[in-house]
RNA sequence: GUGGGUAUAGCUCAGCUGGUAGAGCAUCGCGUUGUGGUCGCGAGGGCCGCGGGUUCAAGUCCCGUUACUCACCCCA
C-alpha cells in the first residue's frame, strides 16, 4: 500500500482509462458545440453565499454535502458543488444578460460533494454541462434536452431512459404543494421524512423505501395541477421533443436535488447501473437568476455526469476512446538513427500524424516490442544499413510486410499507407 | 450520517480444520548475427492493510483500528 493515496472518493483515470473518460467529455460536449453553445471556463470554488441562495439552504447538497473553507481573508468559499449557480453568477457579473439572449453556454469539469462514496457516487465528480439563458421557449427546453440525448446516443448508448415531468411555477406550485403536505401530513413517517416533508414535500415522492412508497399510493403529482400556462409549456415540450425523435417516459414523482428548478425537469436513467443510476439531469430555473441579482430571465440546463456514463459504456460493453494512441512507431538501432528519427518523427507530427520513438538505449528487440504495445500500424526501422543507404524501413505492423523507403518520401508514403488503411484519427 | 462485505505480488485471486507464501496475467531477460504479436525457459517483485491478544507456532483464531467496497440516504 503506497505512503500516500489519492483522497477518498476520488476517481482516477488512466491508461486506456483515461483516453475513454476523454472521449467520454467529448462525445457529451459535442452536441452543444455544434449547437452555438460557447465554451466557459469557471472559478472551481465561489462564495459560499452564490451556492445557498442559488441551490437552496435546504437542499442535502448546500446543508451536508459541501467542501466550504475559509480562505487567509476570512471569507468563506466553497468548493462548486454543481455549475448553474456559477454559471449565473457569471453572467449577471459581465452582463451577459445585457447582450444577445438567449446566452447558450456549457462547460466541463470537476465538482465537488462531501459524500460516502459508492459505485458511481464521487466526492470530485465530472460534469457536462450547458446553460441556456433568457428565452422561455419550449422548443428551447426540447433542444437542450435532445442535445443530452444525442451525447449519450453518439456512444453508443441505448440502455437509458429520459425520465420527464414539470415542476409548476411560482402560480402553481404553492396550491400544490399545501395539497402535497396536507396528503403528506396524514402519512405514518419517521422524523427525518417528515421534517423533508415540511421543507421540501417534493422530496419525499422519490423515497426508496417500500414502507414509505406504499403509503404514497393515491398522492396527488404536480403535472396534474399545473396552471394554464405551464400545462401549454409541457404539452410544447413534449411536441418539440416529438419532433426531435427523442422518447421520453413521464415521470410525476421525478424530484431534482436542487431546488431552483421550475416547470421542466428531466433525468436520464441508465438501467444496468444499480443504485447510482442516474447519468444526467436538468430542467428550468426560471427564477434563479433574480434570485441571484440579476435580471428575470428565464433559464434552461442540465449536466451529465462524465464519470457515470463511461460506467454506462462499461455496462453495455462499449469502450469509447479505444484505438492505438499514436500511427506510427520508431525503431532507431543507435544514437545517429535515434537522433534521426527523432527529426523525422517531429516532422510527420507536423502534418498531423501521431508518433512515438523507442527513447533510451534499448535493442532492436525490446524496441519492436514496444512498438507492437504502442498498437501503431506503423513503425519505421532505421539502422546504420538504413542511414547508410539513405532509407528507412516501413513495416506494416499486421501484415509484417515491409519496405525500403527512400529517406524523402518517408512522409508521403506514410501518409498515404494510413490514408488507405483508413485506421486514423486525429 | 446508517447498515453489510472485503483487505495476501503491479493486476485478478488461491491458501481447507493454525506449522513462517502460491497461481494466472503483467514486467524484465534468454531461445546466437538487425525484427513485435504465438510458443518454450528463466528472473525480479510480498513487514499477507496497521496495532494488540491467544498459542510452542498466526496470512489463517479473537479484539481494535484504518482503508476500500456495496446498499440506504442523496445525487451526476
Amino acid at each position: 500500500m503506497a505512503e500516500l493515496q489519492a483522497p477518498k472518493g476520488v476517481p482516477e483515470y488512466f491508461g486506456p482509462r483515461g483516453a475513454a473518460f476523454r472521449a467520454v467529455r467529448e462525445a457529451l460536449s459535442l452536441p452543444p458545440q455544434r449547437a452555438g453553445y460557447g465554451y466557459v471556463e469557471l472559478p472551481v470554488f465561489e462564495d459560499t453565499a452564490l451556492y445557498v441562495r442559488g441551490v437552496g439552504e435546504s437542499t442535502d447538497v448546500v446543508a451536508k454535502e459541501m467542501y466550504t473553507f475559509e480562505d487567509r481573508g476570512g471569507r468563506s468559499l466553497s468548493l462548486r458543488p454543481e455549475g448553474t449557480a456559477g454559471v449565473m453568477r457569471l453572467a449577471i457579473e459581465h452582463s451577459l444578460d445585457r447582450g444577445q439572449l438567449p446566452v447558450k453556454v456549457w462547460y466541463a469539469g470537476p465538482f465537488f460533494r462531501a459524500e460516502r462514496p459508492q459505485q458511481g457516487r464521487y466526492r470530485q465528480l465530472q460534469q457536462v454541462g450547458l446553460e441556456a439563458i433568457g428565452s422561455s421557449d419550449p422548443l428551447l427546453d426540447a433542444e437542450v434536452i435532445a442535445l443530452a440525448d444525442e451525447g449519450f446516443r453518439s456512444l453508443g448508448l441505448v440502455q437509458f431512459t429520459l425520465q420527464l415531468t414539470s415542476l409548476g411555477c411560482r402560480e402553481c406550485r404553492p396550491g400544490y404543494r399545501e395539497l402535497l403536505q396536507g396528503f403528506l401530513a396524514r402519512l405514518d413517517l419517521d422524523d427525518a421524512t417528515r421534517e423533508r416533508a415540511a421543507i421540501n414535500p417534493l422530496r419525499v415522492l422519490d423515497d426508496k423505501r417500500a414502507s414509505v412508497q406504499q403509503q404514497l399510493e393515491g398522492v396527488p403529482y404536480m403535472v396534474d395541477h399545473l396552471c394554464a400556462d405551464c400545462s401549454a409549456h409541457y404539452d410544447a415540450v413534449r411536441d418539440g421533443l416529438r419532433r426531435l425523435g427523442v422518447q421520453w417516459t413521464e415521470a410525476p414523482a421525478l424530484v431534482r436535488g436542487l431546488d431552483y428548478y421550475t416547470r421542466t425537469a428531466f433525468e436520464f436513467t441508465h438501467h444496468l447501473l444499480g443504485a447510482q443510476s442516474g447519468i444526467g439531469g436538468g430542467g428550468r430555473y426560471d427564477g434563479l437568476m433574480s434570485s441571484l441579482g440579476g435580471q428575470d430571465l428565464p433559464g434552461i440546463g442540465w449536466g451529465l455526469g462524465t464519470d457515470r456514463t463511461l460506467l454506462a459504456c462499461d455496462a453495455e460493453g462499449l469502450a469509447p476512446g479505444a484505438g492505438p494512441g499514436v500511427d506510427v512507431f520508431g525503431v532507431p538501432m543507435g544514437d545517429e538513427a535515434r537522433g534521426r528519427l527523432l527529426e523525422l518523427g517531429h516532422a510527420l507530427r507536423g502534418v498531423g500524424v501521431r508518433f512515438d520513438l523507442a527513447f533510451g538505449e534499448r535493442g532492436l528487440k525490446s524496441a519492436m516490442k514496444a512498438a507492437d504495445r504502442s498498437g501503431a500500424p506503423l513503425t519505421l526501422i532505421v539502422g546504420d544499413q538504413e542511414i547508410a543507404a539513405g532509407t528507412a524501413v516501413l513495416r506494416d505492423m499486421a501484415s509484417g510486410a515491409q519496405e525500403q523507403v527512400p529517406w524523402e518520401s518517408v512522409q508521403p508514403i506514410v501518409l498515404q499507407r494510413l490514408d488507405s488503411s483508413e485506421g486514423t484519427t486525429t
